[in-house]
DNA sequence: TATTTTAGCACAACCGATTGCAAATAGCTT
DNA sequence: AAGCTATTTGCAATCGGTTGTGCTAAAATA
């Protein structure tokens, strides 16, 4: 029965023990200099105590947490969130805990919210950019520090650091031509932004190839640049492209609330799909084996890049080889056939 | 231009301007004792020579770590993402950090954690408990040592703590009402668990109050309850519902999700959509307005929710009387009537 | 038995910010 | 110029683990 205020420390314990702190804190480790007998006496203790570490004094001692910083613009897109869950998950078997901040797509919060990680002393951190971000030195302190930094998604292109991202060209390319194959001729497609390197511009840009490799036109009328991924968007732009002369037969929509929005459009205009319109989304998310017709997608694989960044910051503080290669990881991306683009 | 390892402190600054470090500290936080000439000089140093500050050192020393911890079952339910967020942004505009774990829904893994934010020295806990969870006795060493703690959504009965949630009771009252009052006779009721006390037992209580005092039948052949509140249960579960003999011509879902299952199960069969069969779902998922019909609900605001935990917490950490009412916290519910349940 | 090795533990200096209290300097008054 | 108050700043302890170094006693070897 543990009672108010003052927590019990290893120095209660050595006290009763009548031993040195220094002995406390080793057994409690299983350090190879303590004897058996000492280890398992002081864990018991530990436990009658109620003892629990202060993970801020360790962390103060060895200027690290045991904390894995997550900058992300929000946590409430599917794709971001099941990022965190599989963070969460890798960082709890490693016994790290996480520290999430949301930048609301805002490059001032986002420096901000990067210092206060660095004020925190995370032991590394994971980020996925603002949608704003065009400067990315507020990161340097982490680098400058020898804190491990992962890149997960909206990566910057010109950073020398970890980076946990799927072939965003190669995943436009796939899906566009899984639409030429379906016997699309004119497909349009959603994009936003327009500098290079960009996630939707790699997306636009295998679309493109795709088109061109199969020898279908690309035409400017069937690129739409939005401001916003939003399905209030979405519908907006799918409208456009229904009031074009001649309508598109196709769409690749780089996320799949994007191609939802299309979908409805179509339907409410009484346009048959697939027949008469082909839609593939991007991310699989939840909603997309719901909405009827199911949506055609490019699978994200949010849990697996969570894992695979934490990984990299767990392992990389283990190994601390200074000179460890920044290396790129790509993981996979599928394309996952449903009734929204199966025609043949 | 800050270089390689080692962090800029507040003794550095001490000795660059020949200071003491208790007048750099007082400066950085405008202590009154401290002249303007000198609060200025100390921080245009400090901004120059890019210190920032540690906050494990803060935090050890006042043995509070301004970090507010969420002990949740998963960060991928959009209830609890949009949870996650509003706690979030309200911490962050406290200067709060957020640390997040996940019970999965698991008792054990539940305690485990509860340990390690106490181990993280969290200035206040938000949790929702695991599904599994009974005993509660695990956040008592936050109790015990002053550190507040909110309930959030799923709360135990039997703690004397702050606790944010809906009435659950009324809103399960009022969505069963608003089919009743579109001429609905026989209403279905999806359900888990059978404790007293728990949010799906107190919407069933709501929804059976409303049978009888509209002088419906209570007929438990139409509650049906469910071993995970997934959409293939209530797919399994509504498909057991057609069966009977006598269908029932309404529905109330206690979560979206179920409600699209229903919504999706009854077209399957041809059932007509709400002159056949109404249906009310809960929490105002982004999903239910965006399947055809779109699905009435009970809005459930979870960001609000988190809004309010997270103002408690700080709240009473700033006041810190001792005796402080541990109140609840009733947000409001609001039915959304949309496609799915008009009938008249 | 003398000597070397090793196991087991204690000492004390950290990590960096905070803060009560003492001290020093400045500013006023008479 | 002495006396007093008000303003500023410094000293040093503190928070609670961690860890390099050194000492002691027991075990192993000669």
């Amino acid at each position: 029965m543990m009672e108010e205020h003052r927590h019990v420390t290893i120095y209660d314990i050595a006290e009763k023990l009548n031993l040195a702190t220094s002995t406390i804190s080793r057994a409690l480790k299983d350090h190879h200099t303590i004897s058996d007998k000492t280890i398992k006496k002081v864990k018991q203790t530990a436990k009658e105590m109620g003892f629990v570490p202060n993970t801020l004094a360790a962390g103060l001692r060895g200027n690290k947490s045991r904390t894995i910083g997550i900058l992300i613009p929000t946590v409430t897109q599917p794709f971001l969130s099941s990022l965190i869950s599989g963070i969460e998950i890798t960082a709890q078997k490693s016994e790290y805990s996480v520290l999430i901040m949301q930048s609301h797509d805002s490059y001032e919060m986002e420096v901000n919210l990067a210092k206060s990680l660095y004020s925190n002393r995370v032991s590394g951190v994971i980020c996925s950019l603002a949608m704003e971000t065009k400067d990315t030195s507020h990161f340097k302190q982490f680098s400058n520090n020898n804190i491990p930094l992962v890149f997960v998604d909206r990566v910057p292109r010109d950073y020398d650091t970890f980076r946990v991202v799927i072939n965003n060209y190669l995943a436009g390319y796939k899906a566009t031509k899984h639409l030429i194959e379906q016997g699309c001729k004119r497909i349009a497609h959603l994009t936003a932004g327009s500098e290079f390197g960009t996630l939707y511009n790699e997306r636009k840009r295998g679309y493109m190839d795709a088109l061109i490799e199969h020898e279908l036109p690309v035409d400017e009328k069937l690129i739409i640049n939005l401001k916003e991924m939003t399905y209030e968007d979405g519908v907006k732009a799918c409208n456009q492209l229904f009031d074009l002369k001649i309508r598109p037969d196709g769409l690749f929509a780089p996320g799949d609330i994007l191609a939802v929005s299309a979908v409805q459009t179509a339907k409410k205009r009484g346009i048959k799909i697939p027949e008469e319109f082909a839609v593939i989304g991007f991310n699989d998310d939840p909603i997309s084996k719901i909405i009827e017709p199911n949506i055609s997608t490019i699978t994200h694989p949010a849990e697996k890049m969570g894992k695979a960044a934490a990984e990299l910051i767990i392992k990389n503080l283990k190994s601390a080889k200074e000179e460890d290669a920044k290396e790129i990881t790509f993981l996979n991306t599928q394309v996952l056939i449903r009734e929204s683009s199966k025609r043949i």
